[in-house]
RNA sequence: UGCCCUGUGGUAUAAUGGUAGUACGUCAGAUUCUGGCUCUGAAUGUCAGGGUUCAAAUCCUUGCAGGGCAACCA
């Protein structure tokens, strides 16, 4: 039986149309404005735009929104464009809101010839005025009955550039005294002699947004323009132009933007948090920028499922960070490649290995190396003595093709120091005194006897090794409870890592008291400058995602170079242990 | 004190007049050479009052709560 899966209420209105056969295909459109990076809230609108088409059959275009010139650029247009391919969608055509320029003046000097459109040589400050307020009505413009023959002859001279910025607009004449604000004689358009990224000084008046986006929607024949709920009361602004322009009717439809906890989501707030050197650029791995998601391991899969799992509706929603850590770790577990790395390096020294182990080797050694041609290259084997091995483990235990790889195993380890305790509490499986553990993917080990320094802080542990308990060969009988990750001392690599935790100390930092900056969690960023990775990290690559055992997943930063290998932690895993007595926070140490 | 939008477990989302379901989270347990994954079970919900109806989360009504609206921004 196939699951009926329920549909959105987009879904519906579409399904709807179709069976009507209101339209012979179904047309989107992203139409961000060139002016700042994407962020995740964006995501859900692309998701949504060219999900929608993809299922329904039909396309989706990309579409400046370029009607500003003083605040937009080329550079945001690259990486838009950038992003939107990254998280997996391709449009049908690029577009720009200023390929229209023309056809938008065309369609104002229509609305002049209709009488629904005057020149106002009002000042910002008298529109705004004689604008009224939500509950009096506003006052006509005293240039509001300017004859069709003027107000053309007006218009087409602000065109030509003989007027000064903002000495006069073009408005629609609709409702002075309209319930709706924006139905109050809307400015159209207005003088700004700006160069333009796209037009350089071509134009010297541009359209309003109103005047811009609805137009350019009916000129490419969007059938459902897809926004989000604060163009709720432009709709009716929308129908307005598009029915006395008579063009293609295209229809908005609105849904509620997607806030998630503990981060904000404005651009201006990222701008401060960048120019206060709060993070340190838009793609900061603790940003929620497309671009800062991707630096920080995100998958594009991660990301369409956490849009797809949160939904779309009509109410303003504060989604949980936790639901995207969960989207992440989902796709996470299943192809990244496992690794050992000791962050808190604590010496062990098994005392018994070497010596009692002639018969153990041999065999082992040749053909170890399988690994999927991860580490496979023989390069790092370091000759074999007997005090050291290779030992084989699993690239992934949920996915048997990715092979097995070699991990060099020696008498002098390093271990996770919080993994041992001196006095543990109950129902401590890790290492303490007396207590064995096994050695991922090698030996058990019991803790024989601790090493302290003059202030009595453990510095090394003597271990012995029970010869029997090798992995895949383990005859000794023993069953342990806990397995720890582990180093060979002689063998690490070292390499930075980065561990990022959220970015900000409350839910909703925009809905607190005062500055939002003034929730900030000041330990956001941890770095380990020199953890203890096995060698084949060396090879490490940017295409490739690593689960640090028990640790979390991990990707290469773009930071990294020949000589200094750095780690940026995606998210840690899910840690159920919790000792009762102290149920502390999830961040690193 | 005008107009518009919205109220379903902690969070998000279904149920389209007919058994309030799903996911994440939480809690308990099983399993485990990752205290991961996987599996099992549990707790927690229709904003409030009134009305229509055999039957209301759903329709009507009155409140209440949250959000939006007075840029030559988008």
């Amino acid at each position: 039986m196939e699951e009926v899966k329920s549909l959105n209420f987009l879904e519906e209105i579409i399904e709807k149309d179709i069976k009507a056969g209101k339209y012979k295909e179904i047309v989107t459109r992203f139409p961000p404005e060139p002016n700042g990076y994407l962020h995740i809230g964006h995501a859900t609108s692309i998701c949504l735009n060219f999900g929608l088409t993809k299922k329904y059959g039909g396309y989706t275009n990309l579409r400046f929104d370029d009607t500003n010139p003083v605040t937009e650029e080329t550079e945001y247009v690259d990486s838009i464009k950038d992003d939107v391919r990254w998280l997996g969608f391709e449009w049908k055509n690029e577009r720009y809101a200023s390929d229209y320029f023309p056809q938008l003046y065309e369609y104002a000097i229509r609305l002049i010839k209709k009488g629904v459109a005057y020149v106002d040589d009002s000042t910002s400050e008298e529109i705004a005025s004689m604008k009224g307020t939500p509950t009096e009505p506003g006052r006509n413009s005293p240039y509001r009955s300017r004859s069709v023959e003027e107000n053309l002859d007006l218009f087409q001279r602000m065109k030509k550039g003989e007027f000064p910025d903002g000495s006069r607009t073009l408005r629609a004449k609709i409702d002075m005294a309209h319930h709706n604000m924006l139905m109050r004689d809307p400015v159209l358009y207005r003088i700004k002699h700006a160069h333009h990224h796209r037009t350089g000084d071509e134009w010297c008046i541009y359209p309003m947004y109103d005047m811009a986006h609805g137009q350019s929607d009916s000129i490419e024949h969007v059938t459902h323009s897809i926004c989000t709920l604060e163009f709720v009361p432009h709709r009716e602004l929308y129908d307005w132009l598009i029915e006395h322009l008579e063009i293609f009717t295209s229809r908005q439809y609105e849904f509620a933007r997607r806030n998630i906890s503990y981060t904000v989501m404005s651009k201006r707030k990222f701008l401060q948090l960048v120019n206060d050197k709060h993070v340190e650029g838009w793609d900061d791995p603790r940003m929620p920028t497309i671009a800062g998601l991707r630096r920080r391991g995100y998958t594009p899969e991660s990301i369409r499922e956490f849009c797809d799992r949160v939904g779309i509706a009509r109410r303003e929603i504060l989604a949980d960070v936790g639901l995207l850590e969960f989207c992440i770790r989902e796709h996470l577990n299943k192809i990244a490649l496992r690794r050992m790395v000791v962050f808190d390096p604590l010496k062990i020294v098994i005392t018994n290995y070497g010596s009692e182990r002639s018969n153990v080797k041999g065999e082992m050694v040749a053909g170890m190396i399988d690994a999927k041609g991860q580490m496979g290259e023989t390069r790092n084997e370091q000759p074999v003595t007997s005090n050291e091995e290779m030992v084989q483990s699993e690239n992934n235990p949920e996915d048997p093709d990715s092979g097995y790889r070699a991990i060099p195993f020696s008498s002098e380890l390093y271990i996770e120091r919080e993994d041992f305790m001196e006095n543990p509490p109950k129902k401590w499986f890790r290492l303490a005194p007396g207590q064995m553990v096994r050695l991922k993917s090698a030996y058990i080990i019991k803790c024989d006897e601790m090493i302290k320094d003059e202030n009595g802080k453990v510095t090394e542990l003597h271990c012995s090794y029970i010869p029997e308990s090798r992995s895949g060969h383990d005859t000794s009988g023993i069953h342990v409870k806990g397995t720890l990750h582990w180093v060979s001392v002689k063998h690490a690599i070292t390499c930075e890592v980065r561990l990022y935790d959220r970015l900000f100390r409350v839910e909703d930092p925009s809905s607190e008291e005062g500055d939002f900056k003034d929730y900030i969690n000041p330990d956001s960023l941890h770095i380990v400058k020199a953890a203890y990775a096995e060698p084949s990290l060396m090879h490490a690559r940017f295409d490739e995602r690593y689960q640090f055992l028990r640790k979390g997943y991990f990707c290469l930063d773009k930071d990294s170079s020949e000589s200094a290998i750095v780690f940026n932690r995606t998210v840690t895993l899910k840690d159920s242990w919790k000792p009762s007595a102290f149920k502390g926070s999830k961040s690193e140490p």
